[in-house]
RNA sequence: GGGCCGUUAGCUCAAUCGGUAGAGCAACUGACUCUUAAUCAGUGGGUUGUAGGUUCGAGUCCUACACGGCCCA
C-alpha cells in the first residue's frame, strides 16, 4: 500500500515527466562496466586534477546525495561495493536539464569518464544517464541514518542501505559460513541436508513449533535440532557429516534467543570426543584468525583470545570450587538437599536438571576465554557414552565449549548403545508424561537405526549466530540475523485471533 | 507471564506548570559550473501509536490495548 503524501506524488511526477521525455520507466538491463569500488581502486592516490578521458565507465546504483548548484551538480551512487561520487553538468551531461527529475533513492545508471576534483575525490563525469527505477519514498535522513530499531529489523533493506556497518556484519556472518563449509569439506566431511518437517522432534530438549500437512493430514513439528538423522547417515555408511541448518524452537525472544536460529552440526565416525574438541580448536582459531586478522576479539568489555590450545577444565571439579560444594555434585540427592537450603527459588527445578542450573548459576559467566568444560555428567547427558575411565563413574565423554560466558559448543562421543539409548528415551519420555513437556517423545525410527548399528563417533553443534556475534561485535543476535522474528503490526480494526484453547 | 521505558512531519529530534504542535534534514519555488551534512532567499507539510476518560482546554494527566526496547521469570 503506498501512502500518496506529498513525497510519493512528486516523485511519482517526476517519474512521468522522466517517461515523457522518452527514458523508459522500468528498463530490463543495465551494462555496467564497473563497481563503484573497481574505478576507486584503480585511481587510487591519484593527483587533484587528473583525469582519463579516454577509459568510458557505467557504474549502477542507488543515489544518495544530490547537490545542485545551478549547471552543475555533484552526487553520490551507491553500488554493492562503494559510494562514488558524480560530476554532472550542462556542458557534459545529456539531458541535463531532467537532472531535477531524479530523486535521492532512485537507482540510476550513469555512463562516463573518470576524473579527479579539486580536493581530490575520484568522481565520474557523466555524459548520460539512464533512470532504472524510481523510489517512491524519501530514505531516511542522511545525516543521523535509520536508528529506531524496530524500523530496522521490518524494514532490514533501509538499514542496509543507510548503513554500511550493517552490511559489513552481514558480509562477515556470511565469511564465517563459507569458512566452515571450506574447513570441513577440507577434513573430508559431506554436507547434507536433514529434513525440516518431522513426525517426532528429537535430540534436544526444546518446545518445537508444530504445523499441519493437509494432503497426508497429519500434525508434524518443525526440527528443534539436526542430530538423529545425521546420526542415521552414519548408520548408512556416511562416515563424516555436518549440517548447517535453521532450527526452531517455541521458546521466548531475548538478546541470546531467536526462535528460528542457525545451527552447525557434525559428526565423525571412529572419532571421539577429544578428536573433535582438536578439530573445532583448530577450526575455530584459524577462523578468527582468517576472518579477525588476529586470534583477540574484543566484544563488549571482553576480551576473548582464540589461539590453540584452548582451556580444558573438569565439570565437576570447576562447579565444587565455584559453587563451595564439599561433596561430589553427581550425587544428585546431596545435591537437591544442599540446593533446596541454598537456592529456596531451584525448588521448583528438577533434581535432574539442577546440575545444570546449578553451573549456569556459579560457572557460566567466568568462562570467558574459549575453555572446553569436559567429562560433564550423565544426568544432563542423555545422549553421550558413559565415560570410558572406570575412575570417572556418572560422567559422560562430553565437553562444551564456553565463550564469552556462554555456551557455544557442546562436543560428544556419541552413545551407540541401541539399547541404553531407549532406556534413556524410556526415561525421558516418563517425565515428559509427568509435565515436563520439553522432554522429547520417544523417536522410534531413530531407535531402530541405531539397532542396526552406528559406528564409533563423535559429534558436535555450533550456534552459527552467537558464533557472528562474538566475530562481529554485536550484543544482540537480532543484530546478526538479517530478519529477526517481529510480531506483525495489526491494521486498525483488525482482531486477533482467538486462543484456541 | 511480571516490572520499567519508548511511540510527535518521510527521517532525526524539541515542545517549560495542562494553554495556538516546532527545528534540522527531506520536499516545493528561485539563485548558483569543483560541491561533498553544499550555500542563500522563500513556501507547503501533523488522526502527536489506537480507543476511551478527566478537563473550559490534553502531545502532556488517567485507563485499556497495539508494537518495540531493556531487565526479570
Amino acid at each position: 500500500m503506498i501512502e500518496h503524501n506529498e513525497q510519493t506524488r512528486q516523485r511519482l511526477a517526476n517519474l512521468e515527466a522522466l517517461v515523457e521525455a522518452g527514458f523508459e520507466p522500468f528498463p530490463y538491463t543495465y551494462p555496467k562496466t564497473h563497481d563503484a569500488a573497481q574505478i576507486l581502486a584503480a585511481h587510487q592516490g591519484a593527483e587533484p586534477g587528473q583525469e582519463w578521458p579516454q577509459e568510458v565507465v557505467r557504474v549502477a546504483g542507488r543515489l544518495m546525495t544530490f547537490r545542485v548548484m545551478g549547471k552543475a551538480s555533484f552526487a553520490h551512487v551507491q553500488d554493492g561495493s562503494a559510494r562514488i561520487q558524480l560530476y554532472l553538468a550542462r556542458d557534459t551531461t545529456l539531458h541535463y536539464d531532467l537532472i531535477k527529475k531524479l530523486d535521492v533513492g532512485d537507482i540510476v545508471g550513469f555512463e562516463g569518464t573518470v576524473f579527479t576534483t579539486k580536493t581530490g575525490e575520484i568522481t565520474v563525469k557523466v555524459s548520460r544517464f539512464t533512470p532504472l527505477v524510481k523510489s517512491l519514498h524519501p530514505l531516511p535522513d542522511k545525516w543521523h541514518g535509520i536508528k529506531d530499531v524496530e524500523t530496522r529489523y521490518r524494514q532490514r533493506y533501509l538499514d542496509l542501505i543507510q548503513n554500511p556497518e550493517v552490511r559489513g556484519v552481514f558480509r562477515t556472518r556470511s565469511r564465517i559460513v563459507k569458512y566452515i563449509r571450506d574447513y570441513f569439506d577440507s577434513q573430508g566431511f559431506l554436507e547434507v541436508e536433514g529434513p525440516t518437517l518431522q513426525a517426532v522432534a528429537g535430540g534436544t530438549e526444546a518446545k518445537p513449533f508444530t504445523t499441519f500437512h493437509e494432503a497426508l493430514g497429519h500434525q508434524f513439528n518443525l526440527r528443534i535440532a539436526l542430530e538423529l538423522h545425521l546420526k542415521r547417515l552414519l548408520v548408512g555408511g556416511f562416515e563424516r557429516v555436518f549440517e548447517i541448518g535453521r532450527n526452531y524452537r517455541n521458546e521466548g525472544i531475548s538478546v541470546k534467543h531467536n526462535p528460528e536460529f542457525t545451527m552447525l552440526e557434525a559428526y565423525w565416525a571412529y572419532a571421539d570426543y577429544q578428536d573433535m574438541m582438536a578439530l573445532i580448536e583448530d577450526m575455530l582459531s584459524g577462523m578468527v584468525q582468517t576472518i579477525h586478522g588476529t586470534t583477540i576479539l574484543q566484544h563488549g568489555d571482553k576480551t576473548l583470545n582464540f589461539s590453540k590450545p584452548f582451556a580444558r577444565i573438569d565439570f565437576v571439579s570447576v562447579l565444587k570450587e565455584k559453587a563451595g560444594l564439599d561433596f561430589d555434585p553427581t550425587n544428585l540427592e546431596r545435591l537437591r538437599l544442599w540446593a533446596d537450603a541454598k537456592h529456596p527459588g531451584m525448588r521448583g527445578v528438577p533434581s535432574y536438571k539442577l546440575l545444570d542450573k546449578l553451573f549456569s548459576e556459579y560457572v557460566e559467566h567466568t568462562l570467558i576465554n574459549p575453555t572446553f568444560v569436559m567429562d560433564v555428567p550423565l544426568a544432563i547427558s542423555p545422549l553421550v557414552k558413559p565415560h570410558r575411565d572406570p575412575q570417572r563413574p556418572g560422567l559422560t565423554e562430553r565437553a562444551d565449549l564456553f565463550v564469552g560466558g556462554v555456551e557455544l559448543s557442546p562436543i560428544y562421543s556419541e552413545l551407540n548403545d541401541a539399547l541404553e539409548q531407549r532406556a534413556r528415551f524410556e526415561e525421558q519420555s516418563q517425565r515428559r508424561a509427568s509435565g515436563d513437556n520439553e522432554e522429547p517423545e520417544v523417536d522410534e525410527d531413530f531407535l531402530l537405526a541405531l539397532e542396526y548399528g552406528m559406528p564409533p563417533a563423535a559429534g558436535m553443534g555450533l550456534g552459527i549466530d552467537r558464533l557472528t556475534m562474538f566475530l562481529t561485535g554485536q550484543e544482540s543476535i537480532r543484530d546478526v540475523i538479517l530478519f529477526p522474528l517481529l510480531k506483525p503490526r495489526r491494521e486498525a480494526g483488525e482482531e486477533e485471533e482467538s486462543e484456541n484453547q
